[in-house]
DNA sequence: GTGAAAGCGCTAACAC
DNA sequence: GTGTTAGCGCTTTCAC
């Protein structure tokens, strides 16, 4: 026995109902001028009565519009790409857009399947911080065929040629640094992601840039590449400490390292941030948490979200060719002194 | 100036290309057995050559499925709801099913809004944690007049009809006191939530079971209701351990009000847990890096997901009535023993 | 102020 | 093995 399958309502029952057209209740609903308002009341009564609601499929094929904005993140379990989304959101709610959100975690086949997903939906723009795992682009750069806008953000490719926003990690790990210098540490280590992420290079140029402005000597035992997970920061720490001379700081391009580093150091009874000094990346929910509090990098993470759908709301708007230089959108980013850094 | 809408390829353009119709290529694309291979094979490779994608939402249209799961969660940003939707997009994707994420930020208002949104993107099945703000259930109960299946998770209302899963709050609940007393905790207190909520309803139903079954007497004034935030945390550890009898123990509904709690009694000096011992609720991230570590109840988030979302394909696949008994799923909950309670 | 008609892109029943 | 046709629910141009 099958369970009927009650239809819904749709503007020509409403029509039938009133002995009009399906256009006259189409207009109605959306308050065209040109409907008597006698006739607008009776439509929208009777909507309301019979709990009609607008097919968005319908008026999606039909005008081309879907009023969905993909957005493709890692992972949403971090508090900044958790952030960024409600700051997409805000946004674009404001202006009646939905907003569908995919996880890649961190997976390239995942990224894949995401965008054709997205695409296959006819969503009206694809949001997009690249998976650490994905290093070939074609996928991406196969979307410029797609006659949407593509907004990437923090784990970005400038190169690409899309409209990007992110934070200034350059001046942030440069400010981290710098803030190191001043504690009194001599030997700053770092711990650096993937090369062919922006967001990592840029915070490594930082810390090169930083040692140099004050004088230190960059020594290439002390800094040490991963997948910043806890995992990692723990096995990069114990690297680095049992080198000959060990650093008195390491400024972590991630919260979750600087979490395993934390704990490696704690473990084996070093001071923190007597003996080593630490400054993690990102401002995590956990960071202002731990023992001790987890000085690190802000990244106005709500902010971004904001202007990212700003951004995409312009792009829409304006198709000005005059308009149509790439943006690229840079906020600066914020020191946050806790204790695991303050030796003074 | 305006930018050329390049438009998109269409089966049309494939056909007129090949001097075929529409439905050849349709049917050529989905593999239809009554196509020649030959066919298939060059509608295939102008696809591929135009970049073809499938217009979902014509298809949707046509099918009345959009193959879409919409998800409102309070927030993305706490583990528990993240890994919930982990595994509902683990389960849903494999088989073709796309995932819609709302948060409606434990606004009321915003829920309401959030399903609407989801209802005009014509999802197949609309899976909810309700916000706390909620007090009123007509919006969710207005949703049965919708033909499509609706699961209730987590922050649940069993007397709405609609099919649930939950974990054991109740059992939870009662071995988190239990384990307290064990540690010798002799006046234990609770911090619960809002008591419109299902899930704080049975934390505290679970703490006084235990306390019966323990003989330890129930007192009111251990008993501190809040919206369970962190500072909320703090608030209610300031109040209880005011008492003449200060409690020795706090079984913590929610993580973020131990985390609170911890911040209190750290601030004022009182041992954890050798003065007061500590229990969260929810196993989130943070509390096994805190110090002490958290002592907490894993909710099996991942796994909750792949349930809801099994659940919803067999509602769909199965529209048998003889079925139709709404189902309420509860899932086991762990105790998970740190550094908070640990008093032997 | 309202109706008629076409069409968005795709699918599927029915033809041959 | 492929074509014809109709229609999913809505919007919109053109008529009157």
């Amino acid at each position: 026995m099958i369970i009927e399958t009650s239809k819904k309502y749709t503007i020509n029952d409403i029509a039938k109902e009133l002995n009009v057209t399906a256009s006259t209740v189409s207009r109605a609903l959306n308050d065209n001028p040109r409907i008597s308002n006698k006739t607008k009341e009776a439509v929208k009564r009777i909507a309301a009565a019979t709990n009609y609601q607008v097919n968005g499929i319908a008026s999606a094929l039909q005008s081309g519009r879907t009023y969905t904005i993909g957005v493709i993140v890692p992972t949403t379990d971090r508090s900044f790409f958790s952030s960024v989304i409600r700051g997409i959101e805000e946004v674009a709610n404001k202006s009646g857009y939905n907003v569908m959100i995919c996880q890649s975690n961190d997976n390239y086949e995942a990224e894949k399947e995401d965008i054709n997903a997205l695409l296959k939906a006819r969503v009206d723009c694809i949001i997009l911080s690249v998976a650490k795992q994905t290093i070939d682009y074609k996928h991406i750069i196969d979307l410029k065929k797609q006659n949407i806008p593509i907004i990437l953000f923090d784990r970005v490719n400038e190169r690409l040629g899309f409209p990007t926003v992110t934070i200034d990690d350059y001046n942030g790990a440069f400010k981290a640094v710098e803030h190191l210098v001043q504690q009194g540490c001599k030997r700053i280590a770092t711990l650096t992601g993937i090369k062919h992420l922006n967001i990592f290079r840029e915070r490594l140029r930082g810390y090169k840039d930083a040692l140099e402005y004050y004088k230190l000597p960059y020594n290439e035992d002390y800094v040490v590449c991963s997948d910043l997970r806890i995992d990692d920061g723990k096995t990069s720490t114990k690297q680095l400490m049992s080198l000959p001379h060990p650093p008195d700081a390491i400024f972590c391009a991630s919260d979750n390292s600087a979490l395993g580093a934390m704990q490696w150091l704690k473990e084996n009874n070093i001071k923190i941030p007597q003996e080593v000094a630490l400054v993690g990346f990102a401002n995590e929910f956990f960071t202002a948490y731990v023992e001790p509090a987890l000085t690190t990098i802000d990244q106005c993470s709500q902010e971004m979200g904001q202007i990212v759908a700003q951004l995409f709301l312009e792009l829409t708007n304006n198709k000005d060719l005059t308009n149509n230089t790439t943006k690229n959108i840079t906020l600066s980013s914020k020191l946050i002194v806790r204790a695991s850094s303050l030796r003074k």
